[in-house]
DNA sequence: GAAAAGAGCAACCTATGGGTTGCGTTTCGC
DNA sequence: GCGAAACGCAACCCATAGGTTGCTCTTTTC
């Protein structure tokens, strides 16, 4: 493929790894990792700032494809979304692939770290 | 391992992630990977900004470990750092595992993506 | 050795990200 | 039906990320 190509997939992952790149939401997503589905309030104990704070960390998750959220009475619900997660490791994957060429043929150039 | 244990290792990638989460140095990080090491004159070709911007990114991919740079001569040269990629894509890999285990078990409890 | 190429430094500007607070609205529990 | 719980909405605040411009300094080049 072209360089252009690869780039141009790359670059469309960009806010995926903007939405990653905040310690606050990267908790959140470890937490509706280990834990499942929560609320809003749930998600809010333990994390040191206001529930809307917290729900304004959400929905740029979900801007970017990670998470969804579902009303269920007077709670709205935050859960993963796997299809989307999926796609998105398949994405770092050929990223690691298009690296692991390009440090192929760095460590040809030159031989440090 | 415990869940704090991974969620910790997770949020140490914060700074990565946001170092990346922008298509301007994912731009950049893309061009060094094709194009091998490349001075700011040659990185700012091509690029819609100033010079002086391309060097404020560069000093960004620089504060995440992606990149490094050395003066030769007139010119500064700026070139991907292969062990450190290698240490990120395993801990991408370390993370995606634990997405897989966490979207197993969300599977069980729901099934839609 | 003078001009031009390549960078570094510093000041500055603006939009936005991350956070708060206050208040209104819906839903649950008793 | 009434209070409390859970949330939505909106205004606001501040730091900083991303960008520019202008000037200086060093290194080539001819």
């Amino acid at each position: 493929m072209r360089a252009s190509a690869s780039q141009a997939r790359l670059i469309e992952a960009a806010p995926v790894f903007a939405a990653l790149g905040d310690p606050a939401r990267l908790t959140l997503v470890s937490r509706l990792c280990s834990e499942g589905p929560l609320s809003i309030v749930r998600l809010t104990e333990g994390a040191r700032m206001s529930r809307q704070a917290v729900t304004k960390h959400l929905y740029a998750l979900s801007d970017a494809g990670l998470v969804h959220s579902e009303r269920s009475g007077r709670e709205r619900v935050w859960q993963l979304r796997p299809r989307r997660i999926e796609e998105i490791r398949r994405h770092l994957d050929q990223i690691s692939l298009q690296w692991d060429a390009a440090l192929d043929r760095l460590r040809v150039l030159v031989e440090d770290g």
